[in-house]
DNA sequence: TATTGTTATACTCTATAACTATA
DNA sequence: TATAGTTATAGAGTATAACAATA
């Protein structure tokens, strides 16, 4: 193991964003670039896993400005891959739900641009990839503390 | 255990991808406003753990291309926290470093950034901190992988 | 008044392309 | 030729501020 398991909290910190921050940017360039970008991907992926849901929501999900997930939201209706429903009593309140063809460019293109971190979690044995399941809840809590 | 750990391939991809960049996001929009941005304070820290780098070496180590490296380079340079020194033997390569400035602004402001992601890490237990921990380094690899 | 969303504007990060200097 | 770095330019992502509509 390189990190020892009692690392002081602040080294914890400092590895974790570190690790965090690279492994994001690799993704980001292993990206296929006439795919969907990191931000409309990941909208995408929870449209699909949580339904119907606001802007407002969204934005709280991704831990950005409503303004932030509006614009990402608007691109992705351009492009047909969203649609917008009024919500049903609150006149304010927009409702963004996926359509068949966002449903499908969720599948293909995201399939094209997991494939280099599809081949990067088989460099892990079986022991090491449950421990990085297992720790994805834990990273997951950390982004949704107060 | 709200991920189990038999998940297949593609779930795996999907859940670390979604969690690595809400994780991030979160970093991000708790960062001071008046302190480093985060690559600023990623190179500053990759400079203090690896002594005098290139911006080739600093690039790659950030999974970012070399133009981009050299635009935060030289941002930290006008800010007086790093400095360039000559390479002894090849006159194409530039060192960067860190400055007394850029030391003291990695500890102080990095503290004041880092205050939420410790506070949050204090809403895990022991056994979820050693468990994240030991995945760090499973996530460098991934980042790593060819 | 508070909340949802929109529009306008600007800054950060990163990329690609074209160039210079050194090996 | 190949590599390290720089300069110029463009696009994506996000932020803040000001606004309109609804609760």
């Amino acid at each position: 193991m390189s990190t020892p398991p009692d690392l002081p909290p602040e080294a914890i910190v400092t590895e974790l964003t570190m690790a965090v921050g690279q492994l994001l940017r690799r993704l980001r360039s292993e990206t296929n670039p006439d795919g969907l970008s990191w931000s409309q991907s990941t909208a995408l992926a929870r449209l699909e896993r949580g339904g119907p849901t606001t802007t407002a929501d969204l934005a709280r999900a991704e831990a950005v400005k409503p303004q932030s997930m509006g614009a990402t939201l608007a691109e992705l209706e351009r492009e047909g891959l969203v649609m917008r429903h009024p919500h049903p009593t609150d006149g304010r309140q927009v409702l963004f739900a996926l359509t068949g063809a966002g449903v499908e460019a969720r599948r293909k293109r995201s399939a094209a641009k997991q494939k280099w971190l599809l081949a990067a979690l088989g460099g892990l044995d079986a022991d090491e990839q449950r421990l990085l399941v297992s720790a994805i809840p834990l990273i997951r809590r950390l982004s949704e503390a107060d």
